[in-house]
RNA sequence: AGGCGCGUAGCUCAGCUGGCAAGAGCGCUACCCCGACACGGUAGAGGUCGUUGGUUCAAGUCCAAUCGCGCCUACCA
């Protein structure tokens, strides 16, 4: 049932759910507070029960996996917790729709029955997202799953609420407040979406008393004017100042109203003057308050019109709309009608059109909490990551209204206060009390509405760690290390966190935010199911697997732009999966388990030298990369040595060795730094792409456990990281040799295959021949030569091509009978415009005596050295180019 | 109205505190089944880094302006 190492393709699917259940039967994830290593917490930006995967949780998921697994393997003692919300307006939504297809509505079932069948809905649904997340390959402790309706989590929203209270930062009050006339609820802010929408500016006269003239108002909501209790001027307005009318006929009613006078009012929009509205708008509202006009609710909860709105009562509020216009327009008193484009706020749950309405709600009392959640970040207690979000964190946190917490609907946390009908006193308590507290009165009602379900996410960070109880868990992981979320839940959750953290625990909740990217469509749109552009990312998964798909994320998440994602991407990373596959399979070929020990320093080749050079600088590099969160460079940096350094040619320059031609030794030494290569990358890969890794590691000689067991892997000698500087330089060499003699063959069109003769000259003083001729075998092999000979420079040989790899060293392959003179020619002149191109611009700038005094030493040495080779080089191919060209002619 | 961000090869993007005659992946062209891989190999073509000024010995990288695009916040009726 494991993928066979005969397949040259890798078989994901018959991989991966395999390792996903080892894990979890072995309980690689479950964390343990009491255990040692340095402490790792995440928790995880709880999902809507209700919601499926969608690309934006497969981002955050990954990264999180990503930084957890890597965290593991380095040492840390790990805690991901993840969970879900209960979502209170969504769930209940999906719940009451269902039993509208039963014909029935919550209210005939009763609250009791109805939060039963939500509970039932929540057993059978609820887990698809969790269930998803998995087939990601997120390693969160499954075993601490929360859910914000869990008992332990309402205790602390209860003993939140009650503090809150009791501090008086949670208070009720009649405020106007955004309504969703469909969700039947109270919404906060953030709740409501504002769009931009083609509405109309209607232009309505309020004739004065004797039914003359009068102060003609805008409007973009006339069946508002109903509830109107005055109209204001700009006290400053000029054109009123002789006004001397201190009232206007309100039309389609018979109510006389107020005009009064109030600097709120923009003398320079419409015709200056304002109808007010209290009850239903916000502005209107705090004027009223001012001026103490009368609140006329004039839209009912549900969004028809009330006994207030007269002969419209009962009729739809955009009904009346259109009613109000026609009457107004019979009786003369609609002046005019404007387009005005203007943006309307819709629930972010339905998308119906928000009433403002006035109404008694709960609210917190954020300011002083806002300030405390602004230090944090100011004092860097928490460091937002890329720090341009801290701007737009502070931003909102300074413009911070209090947080309308009450919600009119069944689903979600009872709010824990308890009204007495004797004597009118609240009794505000944890646990549900059986008399008033002032009065003594049996006769209390709890209040039917429950708490925004942003109010118990605000707690996650410590309620999924059992606060209020003093556990180990919170004493270890407390606060997390740091919080992975995308920004459009910046305020929704983060602030709002950090509010509540720091209030209760007196420690912010994470130590670092790191804001990701959204997740965008091929062509850069936002995925959304009206536009029928979503990606599903299970049907990634499915079709390239999830590797493939891990790799896309992580690698095309650089900090500060939106990740483009289409099937064509994942699938050509699916090919590096492969790749890395079939350097695998290629290593099993010959590696056993005594390759296992690495072999002793002294009898490497230069091509181990340099690999194990390369590879040691990986290991830090990668580390770097995501201690500072930049994820697209840590899995560019393994993209680029997997398949070019170790697979293009390390593979290839060992392969005489591992195929046992350089003697028994020499096969030895080969297969134990090819084992130590690909053990380690597979270590510093898994964090990424944890199937295929743990897949290889079972079929690595010697390995044993898991490889998120592993350790981060390291190389070091005499008490330093490996490094070698010269092998690096040697191979280079070498490496520039192969490729300009490659460049000759695939220039002139002849076949990779043919082997042909080549000659190095090389210049005494470089004192280069030594290495080419310790190197002499990897160039052949490599070049696909038939013979080389390396010597002091000398007369350039016949019928050949040049190149120079590097200074002092001049390549000459042999191509008699082969050669095509036209084709050199062009090759070398090609290759001379380049050349002179760069001798150009370093000539100027060397000899620009500013630049030689301004500019750091080693920079002018760079100019030097470049300016050196590229005469020297120039010089060789124009002598070549000029003794062809006379030869031809 | 305020804030944030983006504009670099045909496409998708890297490029941190200025030293690059600019990198990667995909695509493209040519040659190639070489004892891991055609989901492959080798070589190659392709960019005056949106525009205009400025600072500097030196600018894709800093500053200013400008054009285009996107997003977020906001109570202008």
């Amino acid at each position: 049932m494991s993928s066979d190492i005969q397949n040259k393709g890798y078989e994901y699917k018959e991989v991966e759910q395999k390792w996903y259940d080892f894990w979890q039967k072995e309980s690689l994830f479950t964390a343990d507070p009491e255990k040692k290593g340095e402490s790792f917490s995440i928790v995880i930006p709880p999902p809507n029960v209700t919601g499926v995967l969608h690309m934006g949780h497969a981002l955050n998921i990954t990264l999180q996996d990503i930084l957890c697994r890597y965290k593991r393997i380095k040492g840390f003692n790990v805690c991901w917790i993840p969970g879900t919300d209960h979502a209170g307006i969504a769930t209940q939504n999906v719940v009451e729709k269902k039993l509208a297809e039963e014909g029935k509505t919550r209210h005939q079932i009763g609250r009791e029955k109805f939060i039963n069948s939500v509970w039932e809905w929540r057993e059978k649904y609820g887990g698809a997202i969790i269930q998803q997340m998995k087939r990601l390959g997120a390693s969160c402790d499954w075993s601490k799953e929360r859910f914000t309706m869990d008992e332990g989590l309402c205790n602390a929203v209860r003993e939140v609420f009650v503090k809150l209270y009791q501090e008086k930062l949670i208070y009720k009050g009649n405020y106007i407040i955004n309504w969703c006339p469909r969700c039947h609820t109270a919404l906060s802010d953030l709740e409501v979406e504002h769009q931009d929408i083609d509405g109309k500016l209607y232009y309505i006269r309020y004739p004065f008393l004797n039914g003359k003239d009068g102060l003609v108002v805008a409007t973009t909501r006339p069946e508002t004017m109903l509830g109107d209790s005055g109209v204001a001027i700009n006290p400053k307005d000029t054109r009123y100042l002789n006004l001397k009318e201190t009232q206007v006929k309100l039309p389609l009613t018979n109510r006389t109203i107020p005009i009064i006078k109030d600097k709120y009012v923009d003398a320079s929009f419409g015709t200056g003057a304002l109808k007010v509205t209290p009850a239903h708008d916000v502005n209107d509202f705090e004027m009223g308050r001012r001026h103490d006009l009368e609140i006329i609710k004039v839209i009912a909860d549900d969004g028809t019109m009330t006994a207030e709105a007269g002969e419209f009562a009962g009729i739809d509020r955009f009904e009346c709309r259109k009613k109000a216009i026609t009457q107004l327009e019979n009786k003369g008193l609609l002046i005019d009608i404007k387009n005005h484009p203007h943006s309307v706020g819709h629930c972010y749950r339905c998308f119906t059109v928000i009433e403002p309405n006035f109404s008694e709600q709960w609210f917190v009392s954020v300011k002083s909490l806002a300030e405390k959640a602004k230090n944090a970040v100011e004092q860097k207690e928490t460091v937002i990551i890329p720090k341009n979000w801290t701007k737009t964190y502070y931003e909102w946190l300074n413009n911070i209204k209090d947080w309308c917490i009450s919600r009119q609907i069944w689903w979600g946390h009872r709010i824990p206060a308890w009204e007495c009908e004797k004597c009118g006193h609240l009794t505000v308590t944890t646990t549900d009390p059986k008399e008033c507290e002032k009065c003594g009165s049996k006769n209390i009602l709890q209040d039917t509405d429950v708490l925004d379900t942003w109010f118990s996410s605000a707690l996650w960070p410590f309620s999924t760690m059992g606060w209020p109880k003093k556990t180990k868990m919170i004493q270890k992981y407390y606060p997390t290390a740091v919080l992975v979320t995308a920004f459009d839940i910046i305020f929704f959750w983060v602030a709002r966190m950090m509010m509540m953290g720091i209030h209760f625990m007196g420690e912010a909740p994470f130590k670092k935010v790191y804001v990701h990217a959204l997740v965008r469509d091929e062509e850069g749109k936002k995925m959304s199911k009206s536009k029928g552009n979503v990606i599903d990312p299970i049907s990634l998964i499915e079709n390239y697997g999830t590797d493939a798909f891990r790799y896309t994320l992580a690698i095309s998440a650089s900090q500060g732009r939106d990740i483009k994602m289409s099937d064509k991407i994942v699938d050509g990373y699916r090919h590096f999966i492969n790749k890395l596959w079939n350097a695998a399979r290629f290593s099993f070929i010959h590696i056993n388990e005594e390759a296992a020990d690495l072999a002793d320093k002294k009898n490497f080749s230069v091509t181990d030298r340099w690999i194990l050079s390369k590879l040691s600088r990986l290991y830090t590099e990668t580390a770097g990369a995501l201690n500072a969160y930049k994820f697209n460079e840590a899995a560019n940096m393994l993209y680029q040595f997997v398949w070019h350094e170790f697979c293009d040619w390390y593979i290839e320059a060992s392969k005489p060795a591992l195929y046992g031609k350089k003697g028994k030794t020499a096969q030895k030494v080969a297969r134990s730094v090819l084992y130590k290569v690909l053990k380690d990358t597979l270590i510093l890969l898994h964090p990424f792409i944890p199937f295929i890794t743990e897949e290889i590691w079972h079929k690595l000689p010697a390995s044993f456990g898991s490889i998120m067991n592993a350790v981060y892997p390291s190389y070091i000698i005499d008490g330093k990281p490996f490094a070698d500087i010269e092998a690096e330089e040697d191979i280079k060499l070498c490496f520039d040799i192969i490729t300009g003699i490659r460049n000759v063959k695939g220039e002139m069109n002849i076949a990779p295959g043919k082997e042909l003769e080549v000659e190095i000259h090389v210049a005494q003083a470089s004192g280069l021949i030594e290495t080419i001729l310790a190197n002499q075998d990897l160039i052949i092999n490599l070049g696909r030569l038939k013979s080389l000979i390396a010597k002091p420079f000398d007369k350039e040989p016949e019928a050949s091509a040049v190149s120079v790899p590097a200074e002092g060293v001049l390549t000459y392959v042999i191509l008699k009978g082969v050669i095509e003179v036209k084709k050199e020619r062009a090759r070398l002149e090609k290759e001379i415009a380049k050349l002179s191109g760069v001798i150009t611009s370093v000539t100027k700038k060397l000899s620009n005596n500013d630049f030689l005094y301004n500019a750091p030493e080693h920079v002018i040495e760079k100019a030097r050295e470049q300016y050196k080779e590229a005469e020297e080089k120039y010089n060789t191919l124009k002598a070549n180019l000029d003794k062809i060209t006379s030869l031809n002619e």
